[in-house]
DNA sequence: GAGGGTTTCCAAAACGTTTTGGAACCAGTA
DNA sequence: TACTGGTTCCAAAACGTTTTGGAAACCCTC
């Protein structure tokens, strides 16, 4: 029951393990006679490598790692599984695995899980999603000098191959075009964590309310969580104040549908009384009512992006560090017109 | 920049590689004043273990593989994330890493993945979703007697260990229900691939039916793909029919939100004029209109279980397979009035 | 001073692979 | 004959850890 060995077909040929390893790998110092004997032994006897050991050996493990910040038990992210989805496909591809570790994001366990990967040998690079302000994981990473990729920019001049959407710009536009159809009082709806991207739309939006030469009023801009609930609250709380917005964006679809469920709890319509614009453009987006206007991010393709860019990396193909800013697209439905 | 090995502390000290190993292991072979130097000395030069080294000592890898089957390169599935974060919380907590891979389902690729896994010791044991009728995985782990855990039962009578969520009871009761309140074409979408759930909701189904003395109609069976499209499709179909099912029940709520999205489109009411019943309960199938009625299953327990089981099984604490049969909770919302 | 027990340490083997640096042999050539 | 070059093979080292089976040193006790 115990796994064959290379020693065992050695054995059972009369060969060395060097040659069998060598035949086995086409290496041409193995007589074409020899190596195909090798090769029906192998098969016969079912050989599969001991891929540690070839890891050990090699120095490296053919493995890409990947850490998932995690909030709350109740973890739903549609975008996740078509990330993991682009990353994994591409990984494969290329004969790489793909280790993936769930960590609650800021926390004591996140640190160590990083460590454990890097410092353990692990895995041969890393990459990192929704980059933070002052990130201690993109610290930490540069200092070891691990390879590793992320989908977003950092807040330092700091050397690193990232893949991002330009959220400033996408940002920019969608406040412009909802100013041209006439909204002043346009809201944001924030996450209550530092992340990038969040600090990047932001930028957008003011550049475009000063473009226009519109007040921005802080009482607009409004921190909740990521998720439904997140943008139910954020909702209210602006609907509360004296003078509502008339429109609001905000940092991903699902925020969006709490909105638009908050609006409705108060017979407001979405799309008419106040527009909400979302960001990602989840499968869902276009299918509820009513039909999110939203900015559209490739996801697949970014996690086909950052493991293809991770593995130049790791290959040490990659003189520079490589940068890929996209477009969002803008997705116009029913809940913003513009 | 190279890594600290254990030699390297061992030289540092004049001890031997033995000692240091046993004095970091807390073996109570070696003296406290000694276990502390080293403990002092490793912590000084850095030293953390090659886990590639030990896995290959220690003949394990502490680590438990998840295969994910995926449709197409747009692959969103809200219950995927959940169910990773159960695994891979609890595979954290226990001292075991995650592997992940993405394949097609029944494909090449796919019994190539698995063999890669199992053959070459890559993972300690598997975890597999979505059980098939005569699943070539289930046969495959069970001839290398490898150990592995499913989430769903299997259609023979092989020995494994699964947990699943009791289709069969949830569709019967959510069947008679319908019926209750006056439904009697009730129609079943189910998905085009031989899923074992689908077959033991079927069951349900017809047990239903014929214990209130209703003809099945087999053009109320309509098969398409578990999708929102699918979902719409199906209905279109279903709508097409010379006298179309009042009550509609899916296989997940994609589905069901596909289906209402044909009947929208004729101008019919999911909850009125027909009624849909989802699978899953989703985060959205709250939220959209009119709110999904669903059978929820506890996804991300699920995770846990089927991690915990595994670890044990792994661990040689599991004599007999274990078994566990969750029941599905009736989600009443609007989408159906039961 | 012999025997027994305890404490503390270590050399060597092992895990299964790949790579290094030849060695042995043969044929062809000067 | 002696040398060169090519072909085919292999012993040994290496990757970094854990475990095995002692050994050395010391202290007690009779």
């Amino acid at each position: 029951m115990s796994a064959v060995r290379l020693r065992d077909i050695a054995e059972r040929l009369g060969l060395s393990v060097t040659t069998v390893s060598r035949a086995l790998a086409g290496y041409s110092d193995v007589a074409e006679q020899t190596r195909q004997l090798v090769l029906q032994t192998a098969q016969e006897m079912g050989y599969y490598p001991n891929l540690t050991a070839r890891h050990l050996q090699r120095q490296r493990t053919d493995t890409i790692g990947f850490v998932v910040d995690i909030f709350g038990p109740r973890f739903s992210d549609p975008l996740f599984s078509e990330l993991l989805a682009g990353i994994g496909n591409l990984a494969a591809r290329e004969g790489f695995d793909l280790l993936v570790a769930t960590t609650p994001p800021d926390t004591d366990d996140e640190v160590e899980a990083y460590r454990r990967l890097v410092r353990g040998r692990r895995v041969d690079g890393l990459i990192l999603v929704r980059t933070r302000v002052a990130d201690r994981r993109v610290q930490f990473l540069l200092e070891q000098q691990f390879p590793f990729v992320t989908f977003g920019r950092s807040t330092g001049a700091e050397r690193f191959s990232w893949v991002d959407v330009d959220g400033e710009r996408g940002v920019y536009e969608v406040v412009n075009r909802l100013i041209a159809v006439g909204h002043q009082r346009i809201a944001l709806l924030q996450p209550d964590l530092p992340i990038m991207f969040a600090r990047f739309r932001e930028r957008g939006y003011r550049a475009a309310m000063a473009h226009h030469d519109l007040p921005v009023n802080e009482s607009w801009i409004v921190h909740e969580a990521l998720t439904e609930d997140g943008g139910y609250r954020g909702m209210q709380r602006l609907l509360e104040l004296p003078s509502p917005p008339t429109a609001v964006l905000t940092n991903n679809d699902q925020m969006a549908i709490g909105a638009i469920r908050a609006l409705q709890e108060r017979g407001l319509r979405a799309g008419h009384d106040v527009a909400v614009v979302g960001f990602d453009d989840i499968p869902l987006a276009r299918h509820i009512h009513p039909a999110l206007t939203t900015l559209r991010q490739p996801i697949y393709q970014i996690g086909q992006h950052l493991c293809r860019t991770l593995i130049a990396l790791i290959r040490g193909e990659l003189d520079e560090p490589f940068h890929l800013l996209l477009q969002p697209e803008i997705v116009v439905r029913e809940s913003a017109r513009l």
